[in-house]
DNA sequence: AGAATAGTGTCTATGAGACATTATTAT
DNA sequence: ATAATAATGTCTCATAGACACTATTCT
C-alpha cells in the first residue's frame, strides 16, 4: 500500500478518526534521505564522488554525498539529481543543464537499517550515477568539501570500519581524517556497502546495456570505450575482438564518419570516433572475461 | 548521507544547535511503508497476492499488501517478510517458518511522487516475493480480503486508471469494485506501477538466476520447471531443448536418483525429480527465446 | 491401440576468443 | 628507424535452436 490501514474502520465515524490518526507526528519519526553513488572516469580510472562530513557523527569521514528528501516537494528521481547538482558545485542552473545532461541516474537500492544512523532511523534511497569528466567539485558550495576519489583508494570490505552500523561516535576524537592508521579510507555510516553494490550493479550493467558511453563525451572512439571497461571491470580486454563485437551489436554506436586529430599518445592511427546509437539493450551482450576458475574438470585426460 | 547536513556547523555551541534541529517533527513529514509484489503459480499461470481496500482513498480497490515500518524496530526486508507473513493469514511462527521459509525475497525499488498518495507525502519501498503454491490467504486476519488474483486479470497501463498518481479521491463513491466497467481489474495508487515492475524483473532474473525454483516445491521435475519459465515468460519452450539445457548449467538442479509416483496426466513415462542446486547465478544464462522482431536486414537479397 | 510426454541424439548457424596481419602515427 | 596502436582477417570451440527419434505411461 502506499500508507496503509491493517484494521480498516468498521463505520462512518471510527472512519473519521482512523483518517485523523495519520497524524504522523503520532508515529515514531524516520528519516528519508537520498545518497548518490556518482562514478566518473579519470585518468583511467574509477573514481567516486565523496563528501567530508564536518560534523559528528562520523566526522571527518567521507561519505556519499545526499540529503533529505523535501516532503511534498519532490520525487525521489529529482532530490538525487538536484543533491548531485548541489554537491557537484554546478550551481547555476544552465552549466548544471549542460554538465549534467548527459548524465545517467538510476535508482540503486533502499537501506533502512534502524541502527545504521545512530542519531534516528533514516532510510536512505541510493542513487547510481555515471558521467563523463566532471569538473573538480567547488569549494564554497554547499560540499563543505568534497572531492572525487578513486574506488580503489577506499576500504569496502563488508562493515567498512569496526561494524559501521553500531561503531562508536565518538570517531571524531582519535583518527579524524577517515583513515584506519596507514590503511585505506573508510567511509561513514553504512556506505561502504551502498558503493559496493553500486560498484556491481555497474560491472553488471556494462554488459547488456550501452551504459559505458554515458562515461564518456558525446563522440567517443572504440578504444576510449574499451577503456571505460577495462576500468570498470579491472581487467584489459583483446582489442581487436573487442574492437570488432561493438560494432556488431545493432545500435550500441553509430559513426560519425570523421576520426580524432591526432593518433595514441604512444603512437598509432587516428581512431574513427563515434556516439552513443539508440539500443537500451546490447544484443548479443559483452560479456564479462570467465575468470572462471571453476577447473572445468581438469581431471579428465 | 544517512541524516546529512548540509551546512556544517561553524562552532561547538552550534553544532550543539545544530544537533537539536534534527527533530525530525520539525520536518514536514514523510511516511515511510513497505509494499510487497508476492508471486506464485496457480494452475500454470502466474498470480499475484492483492488486498482489497477498505477504506478511501481508493475503497474497493485492490492494492498490493503492505504497511508502515516501525520506526526503530526493524529493517526493511523484516518489515516486507512481516507484512507478507500477515496477509498471507500464516498467523503461527511455525506454520510461517515452514510456510515462508523457501521463499525468495528482494528489493524491489522504492516510489516516492509526492502525489502517489493524495493524503500525504509516502515513500513506498517495494520487495518482491517467489512463493511456491501458497493456501489461499485466511479471512479474519489482518487483511480484510486477500486473495491470489491472476496477474492476466489486471490493467497494468502504464497508469492503471484515470492516472494513478492524481486519482480522485472520491472513487469510493462510484465504481468501486476497482473495475473500469467490463475491463479488468485496476490496482490503487501506483501500484500497477509497481507491479509491472516486479514482472519485468522476475522475467529478466529468471534468465540468469536459479530462482524459478522459488516457484516450485523442494522436489521438482524439469518439465515443472519449464512451466515455470513458460507462465513468467508467457512462451512455449521447446521441452527437449530445456532440458538438455537446465541439466548443461553447472549447480542449476541436482538429482535426487528417484523419480515421480506417476507419469503426466494425459501420459507419457515418469519424470526424474532434482532439486535446486547450490548456483546463484546461471552459466551460461538461459536466455529468453529473441522474439526479435528486428527484421535482421530484410532489405538484402 | 492411440496419444501425449520424458529424455536423448544430430545437425547447423552464430558468437566468443585466440592469434595473425596490415596500415598509420608518435617519438 | 622503432614502437605502439587501430582495424581487419582467420581459425577453433562452445552454445542455441530446429528437428528427429525412442521409450514410457495414461486413457
Amino acid at each position: 500500500m502506499a500508507a496503509d490501514d491493517q484494521p480498516p474502520p468498521t463505520g462512518p465515524e471510527a472512519e473519521q478518526e482512523w483518517l485523523a490518526a495519520y497524524d504522523p507526528r503520532a508515529y515514531a519519526p524516520i528519516a528519508v534521505t537520498v545518497d548518490v553513488v556518482a562514478l566518473t572516469l579519470r585518468h583511467d580510472s574509477l573514481h567516486v564522488l565523496l563528501v567530508e562530513r564536518g560534523a559528528p557523527p562520523y566526522q571527518g569521514c567521507w561519505a556519499l554525498p545526499g540529503g533529505f528528501l523535501r516532503a511534498g516537494e519532490e520525487d525521489l528521481d529529482e532530490a538525487a539529481a538536484r543533491e548531485l547538482a548541489e554537491e557537484t558545485g554546478l550551481r547555476s542552473a544552465s552549466e548544471a543543464e549542460v554538465r549534467l545532461c548527459r548524465l545517467h541516474l538510476e535508482q540503486l537500492g533502499t537501506y533502512g537499517a534502524p541502527e545504521r544512523d545512530p542519531r534516528m532511523h533514516v532510510v536512505s534511497v541510493a542513487y547510481l550515477a555515471f558521467a563523463p569528466d566532471l569538473p573538480d567539485p567547488q569549494a564554497g558550495t554547499d560540499a563543505a568539501a568534497a572531492a572525487w576519489h578513486p574506488v580503489s583508494d577506499l576500504d569496502l570490505r563488508p562493515c567498512g570500519r569496526s561494524r559501521a552500523a553500531g561503531a562508536p561516535a565518538d570517531t571524531h576524537g582519535g583518527g579524524v581524517d577517515g583513515r584506519t592508521g596507514p590503511g585505506p579510507l573508510t567511509l561513514a555510516f553504512d556506505h561502504a556497502r551502498i558503493l559496493a553494490d553500486g560498484l556491481d550493479r555497474v560491472r553488471a550493467k556494462l554488459e547488456y546495456s550501452p551504459l559505458a558511453t554515458a562515461f564518456l563525451p558525446y563522440d567517443f572512439t572504440i578504444p576510449e570505450l574499451r577503456a571505460v571497461y577495462e576500468a570498470v571491470w579491472g581487467e584489459k580486454l583483446h582489442p581487436g575482438n573487442f574492437h570488432r563485437k561493438v560494432l556488431s551489436v545493432p545500435g550500441f554506436v553509430e559513426s560519425t564518419g570523421t576520426t580524432t586529430e591526432r593518433g595514441g599518445a604512444r603512437g598509432g592511427p587516428r581512431a574513427r570516433t563515434y556516439h552513443a546509437g539508440d539500443a537500451r539493450l546490447l544484443h548479443p551482450a559483452l560479456l564479462r572475461p570467465t575468470r572462471d576458475g571453476t577447473a572445468d574438470d581438469p581431471g579428465a585426460p
